[in-house]
DNA sequence: TTTATAAAGGATATTTTTGTCCTTTATAAA
DNA sequence: TTTATAAAGGACAAAAATATCCTTTATAAA
């Protein structure tokens, strides 16, 4: 029925997370880092980081250089980037506004059994996502609370 | 890169947890559902939805029955079953078990970034899934607490 | 200005999930 | 015992997610 992990986020949220709270971390050491930098040190697939990390440029929240000596940077302003919108770029909101049984329609007004019960776990996860900044994770990485590789 | 949803379950998930919960209700009314009602009634994909009945019928959940005037019903001392039972039948334990950034390796000594953050939120998911029982939203539901459909 | 480098972008491949169809098996009732 | 019915099971199909490859574009340095 299934075979590894219906986990909260996508394969692409993944990688795009671990990759921007990477590339985060490397911005407040004042390095710019490749491709091949980011896909070995988070551990993901090259090309498909690729896609992803262009999905997150052209949404201005890394910011890429081409050529020799380019890559990828976080800009100062953008470490205030809260992980809801890294998630909002790469999954969407369903998981903050959809049904948790999947209806289509489901509210208050109308809801599913499980809606109620839901409202607590989605909106500590909202928080979560919210409360969380590029700038504050890479702080816990380089103050050892925390590692990527593994 | 994202079509609809990257919802908490899997699709497999959402129509069993509705198929059970609706079974479950009809049970409580002394009625055997048939598949065909079943689907109906929970607005999903019939063939789909009897591939997932046929897990949870291995797996005890649900007892099925063939032949004519033949369906689904869920004995008494099955209406006890948790929610985290069927989701643990149908997605496995890894919405609990695994990491959020998705690193095989991710724990109290060597966290993610994100580990010690999403712990109250898998806490609360735990528990609303071990704290429902199909008796339970059974109950709701006659009570016109909550709807299935739409 | 040329060259080498690194990201962007397009096309395509693979895998997984979701979904369907058809045959077989069990069983209740005539 | 025959017949009709409904779930089980196997094979297959479609769609979506994940992943790779190759060409193009931008750019820094020689």
């Amino acid at each position: 029925m299934y075979t590894d992990n219906p986990s909260m986020f996508s394969k692409s949220c993944e990688y795009g997370l671990r990759a921007v709270i990477f590339i985060a971390q490397q911005t407040t050491k004042n390095n710019k880092v490749s491709l091949t930098t980011v896909s070995e040190e988070i551990d993901s697939p090259q090309a498909f980081t690729a896609k992803v990390l262009q999905q997150l440029t052209k949404n201005n929240i890394v910011k890429s250089i081409k050529g020799p000596y380019g890559g990828f940077v976080i800009e100062d302003h953008k470490m205030d980037t809260k992980l809801s919108e890294v998630v909002s770029v790469l999954d969407g909101d369903s998981i903050y506004t959809g049904c948790g049984l999947g209806l289509k329609q489901c509210d208050a007004k109308s809801p599913c059994p499980l809606h109620n019960k839901f409202v607590a776990i989605r909106n500590d996860l909202r928080n979560m996502l919210e409360n969380n900044s590029l700038r504050s994770l890479a702080a816990d990485m380089n103050a050892d609370l925390a590692i990527l590789k593994r």
